[in-house]
DNA sequence: GTCTATACACCGATAGAC
DNA sequence: GTCTATCGGTGTATAGAC
């Protein structure tokens, strides 16, 4: 269901051609955003005429979605394929990441950009980023469950908001970071507040807010 | 130094004009994007040209700054004009504050739309995010400085981090929540959030990660 | 202060030569 | 598979009438 039609791709140096369009595409994407970035300075950047690239994708809303789908791919392939973390060492691998990550600006700022584009009317790349946090936010609940099963307690009703924040955090932690870099620590943030966030989960302390 | 020109606005009927510009230009830079959005669609709503909104505003790019000056004004008019909560109290707004967002999808859409899209290169809205969230996160930090004064302890070098998560973990739960309302609770979740990042200050926990 | 008209540039997409 | 040429549409901004 993920990956549809992957075999009709004919030769082997096409599809080298497409991987380098895919790759110019995340930069210009990230840094343009994609209402802002043109198929001519994409076409620019890989040496060929906007045309070439259409004839490879078709039309500039389906080069975006398979530059999603590529980033998932590429990204998630060390995570996916090898196996995914759960319990305990999904929450460290989240934080490895956002270490990760903090060396990757171009990468983050694409993420950032396209994500929050996303949200706005017709968005071709609105559905994909729907779906992506939804499974993003049930394999942080996954994990949950597992640290809760470990210690002999009942996951509490507060899975659900955690995951949520989880992910949000690291996500908002990236803008503010972009936007300057000197005066947010994207590591040791996205750190303290996942770790914030997971220990809230597992010993409730009464609301310091009332 | 915040308002330079404000006199030299003549008629007031002109004001109300350019307060109408305002309002239909959040609406549009909020569903499409500021890149986008265009004067002609802000001219439509407002029952106008777009040559009558550069009259006014002078360029696109400058309607944008006006816009988030704006935005600023009035929603910050009840907060800023009567006076700043501090200490506890501003947690509690912040709380606050995500309960009413929860019913206003439209603004929360244009902040997170135009405060992402502003890392982009050369976008005229960059300095303002990233000066809004220079004030914001020191405004925090502040009100984590007057909590822990108030319990006799000085005030831990996590404050940092916890005061650049709070804002991230809002405006994060807020873009699930525009791509997906019914799977996110941004009320609940972002209230769950903060009570975990300022627990997390209060009273440090050993690392549930190590 | 608002309009019409227009200049000027650019975009995405298509058609057809090579 | 890539190019040139082009179409149709749209964008911001300016000039000048009213």
């Amino acid at each position: 269901m993920a990956t549809q039609r992957r075999q009709p791709r004919s030769r082997p140096e096409t599809l080298a051609r497409r991987r380098d369009i895919l790759d110019a595409a995340v930069e210009i994407f990230g840094s343009k955003g994609f209402t802002g970035g043109t198929l001519q300075e994409i076409a620019d950047q890989v040496g060929m005429t906007h045309a070439g690239i259409l004839h490879h994708f078709g039309s500039k809303d389906q080069l975006l979605l398979e530059v999603l789908r590529h980033r998932d791919e590429t990204d998630v392939a060390d995570l996916e394929e090898q196996h995914i973390p759960d319990g305990m060492p999904l929450f460290r691998h989240l934080v490895r990441t956002a270490f990760v990550n903090a060396h990757r600006a171009g990468i983050v700022q694409a993420y950032v950009v396209l994500s929050a584009e996303s949200v706005t009317d017709d968005h071709p790349g609105r559905d994909f980023f729907q779906k992506r946090y939804e499974t993003l936010r049930a394999e942080v609940a996954h994990a949950f469950a597992v640290v809760c099963a470990e210690r002999g307690v009942t996951a509490p009703e507060t899975v659900a908001a955690a995951s949520a924040s989880i992910l949000a955090v690291m996500d908002g932690l990236q803008v503010q970071w972009l936007l300057d870099p000197d005066a947010v620590d994207l590591a040791a943030a996205s750190e303290f507040a996942i770790e914030a966030i997971v220990g809230a989960v597992l010993s409730p302390a009464p609301s310091p807010l009332s």
